[in-house]
DNA sequence: CGAATTTCAGTGGAACTGAAATTT
DNA sequence: CAAATTTCAGTTACACTGAAATTC
């Protein structure tokens, strides 16, 4: 048998808990992703594409805590797949102008369902009224050790 | 202003409510535990010889989660500062016995006082009640995707 | 022989930093 | 001139792998 139980002190702390349940999310969401080719910061930056329109690459980055780094790289990826058009902005000649197509939009929705699927799984354990308690408990957490901080 | 609101296509998420919260617990806990020179493993390593008793550096690290080789830096940090014991393990000679001292626990005892502090700032939005609830939440989260998934 | 333990050297991917080029 | 954007090159922290030496 491998790897034991840790140590009460351990999985007692809710910071503990916390860091050993985001391990099974990131992992059911980087495979469920894997399944159509994407990863997780695709859906991020799609998302924030489709709910607040086009953007330049360094509000993406802060929309989605890409850095501006990796955000050309993406960018690169995605542009090179059809799901976004980067072009440069004529108001501002130092931007792109990065904006959702309709093959993103269709991916986007694709990536939806996988993450409904994997969101079910992950919390399988919790009854509706239970998952609702932690999407409320969580976001109160988030929110209290804001973006800023 | 830096940094907007993500999308709510992924604040909805729980999968990304779970990284979101665990970001700031790993925060507060490194920066609490800094204050005293001391870093997560630390911790873990000293909370598990003081439950469980002296273990060879490979069951530390299945108990812990500790890598093998990053196990061997560990011990060497800790046992120089006088906090654990190594010693050669009679019984089964390609053992090292670990072994928390006296130091140790008292070290060990100012860590979980520590932790305490950090535990309440990381939940300071959630009543008692509400607090309960997600250790209790997060803990079937963590068992039901359990260690050997 | 096969398997487990400790140790070290090195790898791989991810987040980040610094700086150049451009534009505001 | 100062600040923002995009881009690339390089760094750093960290988990992990591979292999050697030893012992069971």
């Amino acid at each position: 048998m491998d790897s034991a139980s840790a140590p009460a002190r351990l999985r007692a702390r809710p910071s503990w808990l916390l860091n050993q349940a985001a391990l099974p999310a990131q992992r059911l969401v980087a495979d469920g992703l894997a399944t159509v080719g994407a990863r997780r910061p695709h859906f991020s930056v799609l998302a924030a594409l489709d709910e607040f329109g086009p953007a330049s690459q360094a509000a993406l980055g802060r929309r989605c805590g890409i850095d501006r780094s990796d955000m050309v790289a993406l960018v690169n990826d995605l542009a090179a797949a059809d799901l976004l058009r980067r072009t440069p902005d004529p108001q501002d000649r130092r931007r792109n102008v990065i904006a959702i197509t309709e093959a993103g939009r269709e991916h986007l929705h694709t990536l939806n369902r996988l993450l409904d699927e994997t969101q079910e799984e992950l919390l399988a354990p919790l009854s509706a009224a239970e998952r609702e308690q932690l999407v409320r408990m969580l976001t109160a957490v988030v929110d209290h050790h804001g973006r800023a901080r």
